[in-house]
Order: C-alpha cells, then structure tokens, then sequence
RNA sequence: UCCUCGGUAGCUCAAUUGGUAGAGCGCUCGGCUGUUAACCGAAUGGUUGGAGGUUCGAGUCCUCCCCGAGGAGCCA
C-alpha cells in the first residue's frame, strides 16, 4: 500500500492507497457518508456505508467537522457520480487533529473583507488553491524562460539609500539613524549587473506607498525585471512579447486543470499571444482613443478605461511606443528621431488587466544622464555609482520590469491580484 | 486625497411612512443508502460599527468619527 497525492489518484484506480490530507466537505445520507478530502493537489471524494463498514468508523466519520486533519486508506474506483470521476472506498481514518471551531470559511458566499481577513485559511479553498498553484508555475516559467536564453539570475537590495522615481511613494525605514528606503525597483542594480554580467534578471518584491485602491495595486508585489547589455529599443520589446507568449504557453500546458476549474477560456489565451503583438505609437493610440470618444489628448498618461478600450480593440498584448519625454522617468533614453519622445513602451495587457510592462533603452551617455537628472531637479550625488555605469565601457542597454500579480490576474482571469498573491499588502491590510 | 455604495445573529442578507429586529447558511440534535455549496425537521443565536442629537418612540432621520467595498488620481 503507497501513500499517493489526490492528483495521482487516476494512475492507482483498483489500488489501495492512503491520502493524508484535510477534511474539505462532507455530505450523508443515511447510512452512506461522502467525504470530500483535499491534500493541496486536489479534492477526492470518500465513500463510507454502514453495511460495508464498521459501525464504529461511520460513526466517527460522521462526527467530523470541516477542515479536520485526516489520513485516510482506501481502495480507489472510477465512478461517474464521484467529482472527478474517481473515489475512494475508505477502510480507514486517522485523525490527526479535530478543529476545535467550526472553520470560518463556509462554501457559501462571503465578503471580500471577511475573506482578506481570514486570507490564512481563505487560501485552502476553492479557487485559492489553483489560483496559487498557477502563480508557481508562472514564476517557474519566467526563470526557465531566462535561463534558457542564457540570462543569469540575480539580486536587487531591498533597503535602498536611493529612489528609482519620486520619494513620495517609498516606505521610509530607519536605518541605523539614518533615512532608508524598501525598493521601488532594482532596475538601477540590475543595470550595473548586466554590465558585470551581460544579461541579467531577478524576481522581487518591491513597494509603492501610493494610497491605491483599485483592483490592480498593492503596496508589495513582485517583479521580473531583466536588464541587457547590448540590446536595443527593438531587441527588448521582442523578448517582453517572447516572454508572455512562453509564460502563458507554460501555464496553460501545465496548468490546464486548474485553469478549467478557474473556467478560463484558454484558447483565447492562446490566440491573445500568437505573436507578433501589435506597436502603436503613442500619438496613434491617442487618436484611437479620442475616435472611441474618449477625452484624451497628447501628454495625458492612460487610465483604466483607456485600458479596457485599447484592450477591446486590438484584443491582445499591445505595446503603446514612444511616449512623451515628461510621461517617463529620468534614465530613459531619448528617440533620436524625436527629441522629446522617449524609445520606451509599455505593454498593456487584453480584457482590461492594465499594464503588464513598462520598459526602455536606456540613456547611456554620461553627458545625457547627468543633464537629465538636472531637468528634473534631481541631485547628482545619490546616483553618482549609477552615473559611473556611463563613465566605465558604458554600452547601449535595455531593459524591463514584469508585473507579476497582475500577469496572473490576466491568465487566472480573476478580477482582483488580491487573490493572485499568498498574502496581500494593501492600503489598510497589513494582517494577516 | 477625492467620489459612490455599504456596516443588523459566527457568515450572507431582509426589516414598508420613524412603531414588537427576521430569514437562509454554519454549529448542535433528529431523519434519510449516491450525495455534488446535498436535502428534510428542530433547536441555538442580537449592546443593529462607535459617540452625540432630534423624537412619546430610532436599525431607519441629523452631526462627527471608525471600518469595509468599488472607482478616480498615481502606477506594474
């Protein structure tokens, strides 16, 4: 007899087998008793009837509340009546333990704020659980996809002296006495890095203290961020569009199951990443916008329904090129066929998850980045180590950062990256 | 920071014009040999978010505060 996970239950059927696992539901009738089982890897149903079993193991099965702690041996039989198609004929029970309330997650329908506030065990059920399960193989993907293509993995510092962007939305720490901040990006590491290295990317946390709260923002949340030498405007949206097209290729071959319990469409999926992904420039996707009658006008940044509009159009990933210098931050380099453009994209994402990507080449001059940092009022000496990646064998360089909640949000086709995150930071969430 | 909606039993929600706070689910007990968020019956369960005010009388009206949800702005 082997102990089996409940997604192997299929290969072992005429087996007996042991499922160590949590009691998901329960339903009786009578003198038969179904136990719906979940280890993490799925639910299967147990079958008890009186005639077939001990008194005295119906009974304690019938006393069990949800969520309590069990292993359970059986023999498994395909059945079309089961949920999946396969049960298990329980010989015996072992519990581990017996809750001692009932669990506060009901199948029925809770609020949004009951279930953040109850996240710890909100995650064991239903959706939670191939939600989670997607956003592993997501990562897995975005690594296998760099490693692949000979990038090496590295690291940003987390506590930084420096901002990215403005200073209004970091955490301020103290440190040692002095004024730290948690990352808003690596990118200004991972430039230095991809000097050191050539082709460098990390998964990370990073954290914006902006007072959003809208269905597409958290506090801390991960990003892929990848930097490389060499590489051109052109060169980096070829690999961002490469990256999706793999990411939700990986997802949905790994992924499947979950995916159908999630009852994601994935064959639009796929249709939305054939490539390539359409490029519109930004004074092009202005115009379209005001066609579709909405107030817009150059120099005004996309909002939400912008989005869902540029979305609906086009129905895939769309790279929105070139955007006005003032729109973008200091280290992006300018488009030498329009000075006040700047060769930086970002990728929006279809059905109206926003944007997935913002990415740039990046200045590499020492005379253009200092004179950028002048127009922006921004003082030399904190970025002076960064100014040195243009003083030493500086090189034409690219790069970009990949939100990850909101990729997963786009593939699981949940409305909320709250549910795509293990524990979500949010304005006023900070526990559990 | 701003706009909109909301806060009533453990959970999800009702409560007519200001006039006796109620249902479903969960827990508990009982019934049922194929359930699929099982079903049927019974019982349990309340400082109506907080403070103040108007009134003979406030879940309901007014003021302030707290909390939640959705959105805007900002962003990935």
């Amino acid at each position: 007899m082997r102990t089996i996970t409940i997604d192997e239950a299929p290969r072992f059927v005429g087996e007996e087998v042991t499922v160590r696992g949590w009691l998901y539901n329960k339903r009786s009738s009578g003198k038969i008793l179904f136990l719906q089982v979940r280890d993490g890897t799925g639910v299967i149903q147990g079958v008890l009837s009186e005639p077939d079993s001990s008194p005295s193991l119906f009974a304690d099965a019938d006393r069990l509340n949800r969520e309590s702690s069990l292993i359970v041996t059986g023999v498994l039989h395909e059945d079309h009546r089961a949920p999946g198609g396969c049960e298990l004929q329980i010989k015996d029970i072992t519990v581990v333990q017996e809750p001692t309330d009932p669990f506060p997650i009901e199948l029925k329908e809770h609020t949004p704020g009951f279930l953040m506030d109850h996240r710890h065990l909100w995650m064991r059920t239903g959706r939670q659980v191939p939600i989670l399960r997607i956003r592993d193989t997501v990562f897995r993907a975005v690594r296998d996809f760099f490693h692949r293509r000979g990038f090496v993995a590295t690291e940003a510092p987390i506590l930084t002296g420096t901002s990215v962007e403005g200073t209004t939305t970091l955490f301020e720490v103290d440190y040692f006495g002095e004024k730290a901040y948690l990352t808003q990006s690596g990118q200004l590491y991972l430039e230095a890095t991809a000097m050191a290295l050539g082709k460098v990317y990390w998964i990370g946390p990073v954290f914006r203290a902006e007072k959003s709260k809208t269905r597409k923002h958290l506090t801390e949340f991960w990003m892929a961020e990848a930097e490389m030498a060499y590489y051109d405007y052109a060169d980096n949206n070829r690999l961002q569009e490469e990256l999706i097209a793999y990411i939700v290729g990986a997802a949905v071959a790994e992924r499947k199951q979950e995916l159908d319990l999630l009852k994601r469409d994935t064959e639009k999926l796929l249709e939305e990443v054939s490539l390539p992904f359409p490029r519109v420039d930004y004074a092009d996707a202005i115009k379209l916008l005001q066609e579709a009658g909405h107030e817009v006008s150059f120099g005004d940044d996309f909002g939400a329904p912008h989005e869902v509009t540029l979305g609906e159009h086009f129905r895939k990933p769309v790279f929105i090129e070139r955007f006005p210098v003032s729109m973008k931050p200091f280290y992006m380099k300018r488009d030498p066929s329009e000075q006040s453009r700047v060769l930086a994209a970002d990728l929006i994402a279809p059905e109206g998850y926003g944007e997935l990507i913002g990415g740039s080449q990046r200045v590499d001059t020492l005379e253009e980045l200092s004179a950028q940092l002048k127009e922006r009022h921004l003082p030399s000496e904190p970025y002076e180590w960064y100014l040195d990646l243009r003083r030493y064998g500086s090189v034409p360089h690219s790069g970009f950062g990949l939100g990850m909640a909101r990729t997963i949000a786009w593939i699981c086709g949940v409305p909320h990256i709250r549910e795509t995150i293990p524990f979500a930071r949010q304005l006023n969430r900070l526990y559990p």
